[in-house]
DNA sequence: CATGAATGAGAGTTCATTCAT
DNA sequence: GATGAATGAACTCTCATTCAT
């Protein structure tokens, strides 16, 4: 029972991540979940008791698949390029930003509207404070190899990090096209890498 | 009586605001706003016909005394240093991401995840191209005259304004520190200022 | 002020007819005849309090000018046949039964359908018989001169205006047709005509 | 359950047809409808979503029990006298007639007034054809074995059902008396049966 | 475990009616 | 007389939540 129970309950979780997705947080009632479950009112409730508590288990379950930052870690510890990596990451992010309607964005910022959360647990701050950390030592690698030129790692890591915040906060709201994107990662980029041609003139 | 009309509207829309500041857009009813107003259900509806209509009237009148961006252009033309003006331009927008229980930040937010709004009439579109603009025209003139360094005005004032809108959401979401924005904005500074010191080195 | 009074009096119940041709009786409302008018709430409160005294009054003027029965009694003194008479009233008839909607019909039903009133009060029922009356004087009329075979005028007259009012509930339930309207009138008048050719076969 | 839930939607039905039956249709409430039945305000819901859908239910089900009108095609295969059975047919209607307070007339025309329905689907004109054709069948029936002289066994049938149509909103909107009903029954019958008197005094 | 009917609180909205001006 | 802002009752409709089966 214990291991159909947690395949339903996963199921459930799985089935109304869809619905927050579409509706963002607010906006969804027990009954939306149920509905797109195919389940009973009642039998809803004998797993989650609010689509808060259903809405936090969705935010849980999104953070183990995310939480490796896709993937740059392990690209960092192959000698792979750091500008490659950045580059690299930088375009995960841009085609999140671009498919506003595709992710859990505008549900968790609702979310966070609605429930103040010690900052500590704040999940939305975890995951910026673990991008901070993981793009810093990234830059600090391009530096240490020559490719970027950059005195504050970390400031810059965190000043990418807050325009990437902006520009997805900018995609939900009035939304955003590739070029603004393209043109903020290009303005990030130049910052950091030392041209050619500039040291050919050096 | 158009004048008292008139009068009893403001009421309405100023104590709307400070519903609005303190739950949100999604969370505000017709109830609440004629609670706070102390009138009648029926007497709301002779002024408005929904909480969206309210919302706008109270984005609207926040427009009027927002747009000038606190004195940042008659500054400019008053030949002040052009640091000493960003410097106070960004104390501001420090003020108000301190003080996030203040204003309607999240409010707006809510409302623009919402309603899908053509980004031509997009309020906080207009709001941040507006600030990018000044920001950018301030910067360009911190060149001119020796005050900043920077190859790329507009790009810079985008990704000032970028990190402003990135800190302005971490407020909203998880809340920030005086010593978060003070660093960020300390870092944005620093990427604009030609320092003495290293110019006297050189 | 008694002068100007009355005329405002009647323009309210002249304009309040027209919204109760159009929308019936339980459908209107104090705001619909106020806003018709064009004056204010509370004036058109100095005149009368509640719909249905509206109503009344506009049933009232109706009776003034229909109480003639379309001038049938005076054609009756004046010789003509009663063939033609009776065609020309039926005539009349089958127009206010096409116009539906340009009538009074359904808001007087509504009205009697909420409002019982005493049988001796009732106007829908004093214009019925005196209807009956009328017809009935016609077919003796045309009895006597030899144009209708009728053993019992009262009888027929009777007969044609309850074929009538149950035209009118038709027309206003279902929709009815010309031919429909036709069919019944053409039923009615070989009831009554003694025909040529009958005549010269016996 | 849905064993159930069809006793409960007929039950709610049954009891709501009291209630158009009091009340008419417009001054039927979903209130005035769950108080009848007994239920909370959303119980009403899950069966019904507007007094119209419990209206036409009402509606539909009269019709199951009185599409036969009233055995009277039965009765015409059984080779009774025409006479006998129109007498019995118009003895039903006469019962409706006269308890106008029990029936769903007023209601049905109310409906009627506020729905604009074509007429193909429109269940009044339905039944009335149907009456209309099957009194035309016995009309038919009753000259053919030389009851009735009838020349427009149909034009008949029609006239009847008008007047029968005439009285039933008399009733609603007069009253009607017992004699009233009597008379228009009877004129109708010496309309079409020959008399054996008269024909053995000629 | 699971169901889904049932409840009732609460939001939105409309209107007849009043009343200070 | 006349205005129209204001009130509050009444109605519609939706949901979270419970509970008998």
């Amino acid at each position: 029972m214990s291991e159909k129970s947690e395949q339903k309950k996963q199921f459930i979780v799985d089935t109304a991540r869809e619905v927050f997705v579409e509706k963002g947080y607010k906006n969804v009632t027990m009954k939306d979940i149920v509905d797109a479950c195919g389940i009973s009112r009642g039998g809803l409730y004998l797993y989650f008791s609010s689509t808060q508590e259903i809405f936090l288990e969705v935010l849980g379950a999104e953070g183990k698949g995310a939480e490796d930052t896709g993937g740059v870690e392990e690209l960092l510890g192959k000698n792979a390029f750091a500008s490659d990596i950045l580059a690299l990451f930088l375009k995960e992010q841009k085609k999140e930003l671009l498919h506003r309607k595709n992710n859990l964005t505008m549900a968790s910022y609702e979310y966070f509207f609605a429930h103040k959360v010690p900052r500590k647990d704040n999940l939305l701050k975890k995951r910026f404070d673990t991008s901070v950390r993981i793009v810093g030592r990234l830059i600090e690698a391009g530096v240490e190899n020559g490719e970027f030129y950059c005195e504050d790692a970390m400031g810059a890591a965190r000043n990418i990090m807050y325009v990437l915040e902006g520009l997805k906060i900018a995609s939900q709201t009035r939304g955003i096209t590739e070029e603004t994107v393209d043109r903020e990662i290009l303005y990030i980029m130049q910052g950091l890498i030392i041209e050619n041609d500039e040291v050919g003139d050096g």
